[in-house]
DNA sequence: TTGAATATGTGAAACTAATCACGACATTTC
DNA sequence: GAAATGTCGTGATTAGTTTCACATATTCAA
């Protein structure tokens, strides 16, 4: 809560800053310039000098800046250091995808249970994630404050609701139905199939022009 | 190529509004307003005017816009008429995903051959599309010009590099490797671990402000 | 036919983000 | 230790996007 200052644009890249640096770091490198990492994430140097500069002096001039130091300090501020509880709803190809994906490599993220409407799939497990009929959401789902939802969108509204009351903060939302939620909820759609119309329509109008 | 004064900001709705007037139009509505649309998209009611607005007086005053001629005409603007077809590239849990989703429900967009590094995998189909070994890429790929990469960051550059010399124009990139493209090709990054972590983020740091 | 209600389209303002460009300082070289 | 080089941090500028607010046109009910 101390820096609200914070663009949400910048916030948006700092995870992505923070795998880059980790890479370095696992490569022995221990000092890198904001055109180094320019080149390797795609963002502006001057993009990047500035998106640091909101957390202060990190760097030091004609040095560039300490990998260690950085990543130190990125791992803090990302919370890196205290484990984020993830629950996801709907076990079907998507959420599947999920939960074999091994969130924890450069991440203190971690879906710790699933649920399905498909009673076969009750009360077993995937990935070493339990898995749990969706009747149970409310008795297991509990101090949870995040939610994947890959379910079908005529399902989602029904399921949001019941996330609310049960006091999620946050839901990633991969269902294409634009969820309902009080202001105290955030909620960030991806729509797969938006981003491949968008991706197509950029294409046919937009010729040569970066993103 | 027509208007290329259209904000992407708009251009990235568009699907969006094009799903949801659909959705109406099954429906049997024949008016919508703005702001019945606002509270459906989750777009404020004047960005939803303003971006119509880009594409001329396509509403009525004191009646709001009419289903079917709004639709026809974003159908034109979208080339929905025109079917893009794509390449996925990765058979894995989340390439299976994207396989097994139903893209041509209103959506001009077709996957019409996959690719998978795994022998057992070649030559066998999915959802009726046709799986390849990753060595026929240049033998088959012949003519398409959207990819899908779901494959291991470790391989992202290689492949890109094979699609980008066989003529792909847009990448939708699921890995977390930040791929590098010759100025005409388009990609769009989406990095499930990263809007995972981005919206951990919002949660701790932006409490009760809406995105 | 009239008047109240409705809802667009848009100029202007506000907000948000990206980029330029350079002073200041640290490092490296000779 | 002086000069050349490198790189940050940031004021200023530019670009892009959203939102306000209202004149204008249309609809609808009586």
């Amino acid at each position: 809560m101390e820096q609200n200052k914070i663009p949400q644009a910048t916030a948006k890249r700092l995870p992505l800053y923070y795998r880059f640096l980790n890479n370095l770091q696992s490569q022995g490198k221990t000092r890198v310039s904001s055109k180094e990492l320019s080149e390797a994430v795609k963002v502006d140097s001057a993009t990047i000098r500035r998106d640091f500069s909101y957390f202060g002096a990190l760097g030091k001039k004609g040095y560039g800046y300490n990998v260690e130091y950085l990543l130190g300090f990125f791992r803090k501020t990302l919370d890196q250091d205290e484990l984020t509880e993830v629950a996801l709803i709907g076990v079907g190809n998507l959420g599947t995808a999920f939960l074999k994906y091994n969130f924890m490599k450069n991440n203190n993220t971690k879906i710790v249970m699933a649920f399905d409407a498909d009673e076969e799939k009750a009360n077993t497990e995937m990935g070493g994630v339990p898995i749990y009929s969706i009747d149970d959401l409310e008795e297991k789902i509990n101090g949870v404050k995040v939610a994947i939802l890959t379910i079908p969108a005529s399902e989602a509204d029904g399921i949001t609701d019941r996330l609310v009351r049960n006091g999620i903060g946050g839901i990633l939302n991969f269902t294409p139905a634009r969820i309902t939620v009080p202001d105290h909820v955030r909620v960030h759609h991806i729509d797969l199939a938006v981003e491949l119309q968008a991706l197509v329509y950029f294409l046919k109008h937009y010729p040569l022009v970066e993103q």
